[in-house]
RNA sequence: GCGAAAGUGGCGGAAUUGGUAGACGCGCCGGCCUUAGGAGCCGGUGGGGUAACCCGUGGGGGUUCGAGUCCCCCCUUUCGCACCA
């Protein structure tokens, strides 16, 4: 045991860099290439756990191997530290979010630095102080400016428990996506960002992104969710109220018996002013609209609607039509009301037959009876033969779309459009713990953005916290009350912070220049490393994080800051880290402790774990035995290096001359194979498992000669071929278990960082078999094993087989037939 | 319901993409060492069979000299989306 003592070697590694600034980078060095390694920063919660430890292990692995390749390497980290569990504490235990968060990141920060992991700590950030945040209220006033930031009011989702509105994006099958309670709609005025304007370009690109997973492309893809279709309005009849509905089915219009309208509709309270069923049609709206969205739009809902007593007149037909309100009609869709066809859309059909309206078919089967509404037991929505269809009967209905699409914008009652899934993005929280949004709401001159030159509107320190009654900051008279920077008059200040997903746009364009003053970055100083070479984090981000952050992107690009389009070239998301079959959570009692680990086996053998244990993009159970495998595995290394490093030549010695043979050569062979394959799996597949198992083989090929070491030079290279190798393992295990490598490294007589020491490159000569085992086949079935000359013909081999008794059983008696020969590896001879 | 990915020993997982299935690690079995060991070292370990051999990558078909890998159907699991007009 004493050959190992990971906290001293740690300890002692750890310290050693720091001092030499081994992972600083300043300027960039036009020599090089720049690497950009960048992995999701974390939010500091108050320690880290597993599934950090994966992440910066992973990173740190590709950040350290392409320095050893000689690239520039940028590996940076930051605190992601707005956010409501500082405001929640601040809340609990009466403890100010600033000197909590602050706590957190100081224990954060030291766990991070015990993995000894390779950051630039200089270009450390931490987007709760003033001089990150600042910077976010200066996009604000740029978006702003542009039009892309605007004021509305709008159904919104709202949380209770967080107190607060939330995007689409953080709505997760009808609740919160961070404390997973249900979420209910409320009207709000709110700050919007028209991340809309960019649906098509965020659409566009994707196909680009490569070497992005393509997992992730498509939950963007369907998230964003173009589609292409008319809007038609619908005018109510004795009003002068017209009723957009969006369809991407104007073909089958002539079979639209009823409108829909979601329960939002904001024609609703117009049209049932002065009906009959106004009483009917109100209770049912309360009953909608009390419900949260989890139950009221879950699969089970059965559909439900109510008649609203008006009627709508269909511009094609000139039918007039009964105006129904529905609870499966969307409010975000397209326009929040729809022309309903029956006959041709299952929806339509259940809630026409449900409540008694009328099923018209338009459409015929290409090759098939015309339909009969009495007789239909669900909708016919593919393609067909337009009927019933007035003077578009007989037009193929694919091609009737854009026919009627036109018909419809002539004569000016609708137009052909294109709609998005994705919305506008709300930003404003109603929370303490954030960006201040930097506008003053004047009664005279309206909502006036702060001049930059007042920037950072700061958070203000002394603070209570109840928990109840909206924004903390409206309670803040000296932070709310101000004047005007148009009119000087008396105004207020906007209460509301901004969504701590602004922070995440940007925050590694900072890391490039974090200390700058004037501007949020200099694009100049930052170019060279951009777009991110790769970019390391959960797939849990894909439609907000990562969708927000190329749409932050883009806008930069627009306000001339930047001249990139996408910021991230290769997206690697990796696996959650469970135990027991199990997500880590603390109500299951499963949560391993990364100090608790550290302190018992080492930083190291951690990160070898963690990487080990499975491929980094999938799930990876923690197992304690398996920790103990990687462990026993350095100590077992360590103390033959400690053994043996005294009866190798010197280091430096070069490389005898002359052939060299037997267990000599063939451990040359493992070691440049080894690298060969580890360089490989590391680099472009990113296969992290397989280097460390491949590592493990060559330490096993090369364990068993060190018996015949200490006799001398026996003329036989070997000691110089187990120097080699055991160079090589330590340059190898780098990546992975960076301070035992530094360590053993320094036992083998090397004076330099091995973090600093070029990566082992393979020698194709030594790498090649000269003998190679030709697996025979008869018929297809394994009959026996050749050991032959590599590079041997047909004719050789097949001779060789036939001398082979376990082969020529099969042969005896037999025709050969046919024979295929892969050099090298195979024989097959098919006999009958 | 729609979409995607995956299914290989007792377990985590390999197989350089159509050519020796089970690398590496865990676990297990045997041996050595030891007063002792949850330490270390050596050997074994897919299943069946005394053996020659036979069977084996979720199930069933197919293509091929040859299939874990390619094609079709089915089953299971996980993850996304879920009335998108």
């Amino acid at each position: 045991m004493s050959d190992y003592d990971p906290m001293a070697v740690e300890a002692r590694w750890q310290a050693r860099w720091d001092r030499a600034g081994l992972f600083r980078v300043d300027d960039c060095d036009p020599d090089r290439k720049q690497y950009y390694c960048l992995e999701m920063l974390p939010y500091p919660s108050g320690k880290l756990h597993m599934g950090h430890v994966r992440n910066y292990a992973i990173g740190d692995a590709v950040a350290r191997f392409h320095r050893m390749q000689g690239e520039q390497v940028l590996h940076v980290i930051g605190w992601d530290s707005f956010g409501l569990p500082a405001e929640n504490a601040a809340i609990q235990k009466g403890e100010a979010p600033r000197r909590w968060t602050l706590e957190n990141i100081a224990t954060m920060r030291s766990q991070l630095q015990r993995l000894g992991l390779g950051y630039d700590w200089n270009r450390e950030i931490a987007t709760c102080l003033p001089e990150y945040y600042r910077w976010n209220q200066w996009f604000f006033l740029r978006m702003l400016e542009k039009g892309i930031a605007y004021r509305t009011s709008r159904p919104l989702n709202w949380c209770d428990s967080c107190n607060t509105v939330l995007a689409n994006e953080q709505v997760v099958s009808g609740r919160c996506w961070r404390c997973d309670s249900p979420v209910a709609r409320r009207q709000f005025e709110q700050w919007f960002l028209k991340i809309t304007d960019y649906a098509q370009e965020l659409l566009d690109n994707l196909n680009g992104l490569e070497s992005w997973p393509e997992k992730v492309r498509s939950m963007q893809q369907n998230w964003i969710g173009r589609s292409e279709g008319a809007e038609v309005a619908f005018a109510v009849d004795g009003s002068d109220l017209k009723i957009r509905v969006f369809t991407t089915r104007i073909d089958t219009i002539y079979g639209a018996t009823y409108l829909a309208l979601a329960a939002e509709h904001p024609d609703i309270p117009e049209l049932i002013r002065d009906v009959a069923e106004r009483k009917a049609v109100q209770a049912f709206l309360d009953e909608q609209l009390a419900r949260n969205l989890e139950d009221r739009f879950a699969d089970t809902a059965e559909k439900q609607g109510v008649f609203t007593g008006r009627y709508a007149v269909n511009p094609f037909s000139g039918e007039k039509v009964p105006i129904w309100i529905g609870n499966f009609v969307l409010t975000d869709v397209g326009s929040g009301a729809i022309m309903s066809v029956p006959a041709h859309d299952e929806r339509d059909f259940a809630f026409a037959r449900k409540y008694g309206l009328t099923i018209r078919p338009v459409v015929r089967p290409v090759d098939g009876e015309p339909l009969d509404p009495a007789t239909m037991e669900g909708a016919f929505s593919d393609y067909g033969i337009a009927c019933t269809s007035g003077r578009f009967d007989g037009l193929h209905t694919e091609a009737a779309g854009e026919v009627m699409g036109r018909h419809a914008e002539e004569h000016g009652f609708g137009k052909r459009t294109v709609t998005y899934r994705l919305k506008d993005w709300g930003i404003s929280r109603q929370r303490y713990w954030g960006t201040p949004i930097p506008v003053i709401h004047c009664p005279d001159c309206g909502p006036v953005g702060v001049p930059d030159d007042q920037l950072p509107v700061l958070l203000p320190e002394e603070i209570e916290f109840s928990g109840e009654g909206g924004s903390p900051l409206a309670r803040v008279p000296s932070f709310v009350e101000t004047s005007c920077p148009s009119c000087q008059g008396p105004a207020r200040r906007d209460t509301d912070t901004m969504d701590t997903f602004v922070d995440s746009c940007w925050y590694y364009f900072r890391y490039l220049d974090p200390r700058n003053g004037d501007q949020p970055f200099d694009w100049e100083q930052a170019r060279s490393w951009f777009p991110v070479d790769l970019y390391i984090g959960g797939v849990e981000h894909a439609t907000m994080h990562l969708i927000y952050t190329r749409f932050w992107t883009m806008m930069m690009r627009d306000l001339g800051l930047v001249d990139i389009d996408e910021p991230v070239l290769r997206l690697f998301t990796q696996g959650m880290v469970n135990k027991d079959g199990f997500k880590m959570s603390k109500s299951r009692g499963n949560v391993v402790d990364p100090d608790d680990l550290i302190e018992r086996y080492g930083a190291d053998t951690i990160r070898l774990f963690s990487l080990f244990a499975a491929p980094p993009d999938r799930g990876l159970d923690w197992n304690e035995a398996g920790v103990e495998g990687c462990h026993r595995f350095l100590t077992r290394l360590a103390r033959t290096v400690g053994r043996v490093a005294s009866h190798l030549p010197a280091s430096g010695t070069p490389e005898p001359m002359g052939e060299c043979n037997g267990d000599t050569l063939l451990l040359r062979r493992k070691t440049h194979q080894t690298i060969a394959r580890v360089t490989f799996n590391l680099g472009p597949r990113m296969h992290l498992n397989i280097p460390v198992s491949a590592i493990m083989e060559l330490v096993n090929t090369a364990t068993p000669l060190l018996k015949r070491l200490g006799g001398g030079d026996d003329g036989s290279g070997l000691p110089w071929a187990l120097r080699e190798c055991f160079e090589t393992v330590a340059l190898l295990l780098t990546p992975f278990a960076p301070h035992f490598a530094e360590d053993i490294w320094e036992r083998l007589g090397n004076r330099r960082f091995i973090s600093d020491a070029a990566w082992p490159v393979a020698r194709q000569d030594l790498m090649e078999e000269d003998e190679v085992t030709v697996v025979v086949q008869v018929n297809g079935k394994l009959r026996a094993r050749l050991t032959v000359a590599a590079g041997v013909d047909r004719e050789v081999a097949l001779a060789a087989a036939r001398e082979d008794e376990g082969v020529a059983r099969y042969l005896d008696g037999k025709q050969l037939r046919k024979v295929i020969f892969v050099p090298d590896k195979l024989l097959n001879l098919v006999v009958g």
